[in-house]
DNA sequence: CGCTGCCTTGATCTTCTTCAAAACGTGTGG
DNA sequence: CCACACGTTTTGAAGAAGATCAAGGCAGCG
């Protein structure tokens, strides 16, 4: 028996497989389909193929023709852009329900990022030209889509704004706060990030170094904003944190 | 007569109306709308008002409820953003043609940034209940917006990428790159950026104070890659620029 | 028990910011 | 047409923030 210290929940151990319950279940919560009534959703997702991802596989790499979009069902997908200097920028972790991959409704494209999964991972897929069908008859998913884009776009622009103005600290501050309020769960230490979390990870998020990002968390730690351990840390003090971001 | 020495070309010195042939132009070509038959144009066409502003007029602020979406007819609008500190983030620069303002098709929400008129400028502008009506009736129009969305937001990581990896004298080297291929006229001092450009709004886009702009800019012109004055930077060496960055 | 990564900490160095002041270009009013 | 006044741009020097280089410590896992 495999000694777990984290306290990080380890998501679908065993198996990647969905099975069709819980992806009528996804689908159904899914801001795209959350308007559609139960006949087309079932429709819906029959267009759906479901694929299995062990940590660390690469579901698509920046510069692949994007023939796909691809919806989260049980796991955390991460985003990210390489640099020429060898360096990597995480733009967005995704949990269930969220989607990605090729949204745009044009054709011949190709993936700006590389796709990653985080943890073991299932995922709903979908054909570029089937979803561009399936938006053309089903006006709210369309809207839904607007909406959606519209929300990341504005997290995008916060992002640049932080990038552009704030320091390291603060940057790390509001990331943390942010990772707390999308992926946190109530335990005895405090709020806790449900993802493994490395300090070069945190790194990648918010534009500085690994050094830069354990020294910061080190500092936050010992003014007891936060708990840490290896690969996880806990939010104690979710305003003292927000105050410093 | 006042005397103009800037190259930058000034629009709409006397009017900033719009006339009604220039509307149906503009908004024919809006990506939007593109796909829409002549007639459906007209229609869509009449639920927009235009509205003229003068340099550094304030569109909207951030914080207003977000109750329109905008066209620009003619003229350039800056999208920024203010921190705490004081200082302004200047996210995108808008040609004609280009939609912002709230595309979300949600309600009572508010703007995540303040736009300003960066020329003399003309705008379209519709409520966002009409615009949700239109989108609603013409599916072509809701996948044009998820393009535009989709296009936005893989620029926005790009420029996440590059604040969080690369130098100041990257960023701005890129940014003048793309300037000069969104707005780049031909002439004999090389390709101009259409746009009152200072030091200080370019410190804004690239993430730096003034006097790094100005020393970087400098450092450009000395290399013989742009040719520059007051308010106004032209591209002499894209391709030498495009190596830096 | 020891190996492999991850995390931490220190010292040094580079980049960029900050503060300050002078030079310049542009449009204005004489 | 010229000189003045304003905001922009430039340049210098000092300082701080963070990157880089280097080494040691610790936890998890076989």
């Amino acid at each position: 028996m495999p000694r777990r210290k984290s306290p990080v929940d380890q998501e679908w151990v065993e198996t990647h497989q969905c099975s069709i319950t819980v992806r009528l279940d996804v689908l159904g919560r899914v801001p795209f389909f959350a308007g559609l009534a139960p006949a087309k959703l079932r429709e819906v997702n029959a267009l759906f193929h479901e694929t299995g991802y062990g940590p660390g596989d690469v579901i698509y790499r920046a510069g692949d023709p994007a023939a796909r979009l691809y919806v989260v069902a049980s796991g955390k997908v991460k985003l990210v852009q390489h640099t020429l200097a060898g360096q990597d920028v995480l733009l967005e972790v995704l949990a269930p329900g969220e989607a990605f991959g090729n949204l745009s409704t044009l054709g011949d494209e190709t993936y700006p990022h590389t796709a990653i999964a985080h943890t073991a991972l299932c995922l709903l897929g979908i054909g570029a030209e089937e979803f561009r069908r399936v938006v053309a008859a089903h006006p709210p998913v369309a809207l839904a889509a607007v909406d959606m884009l519209a929300e990341r776009l504005i997290a995008a622009h916060e992002q640049v704004q932080r990038l552009s103005a704030g320091s390291a600290q603060q940057r790390i501050a509001y990331t943390l706060v942010k990772l707390a309020q999308k992926l946190g769960t109530p335990r005895d230490v405090g709020l806790l990030i449900q993802l493994p979390l490395s300090r070069d990870e945190l790194a990648q998020m918010t534009g500085t170094t690994t050094e830069t990002a354990s020294r910061v968390v080190s500092q936050f730690r010992k003014a007891g904003l936060i708990r840490t351990g290896r690969q996880w840390i806990a939010v104690a003090d979710l305003a003292g944190l927000e105050a410093l971001a």
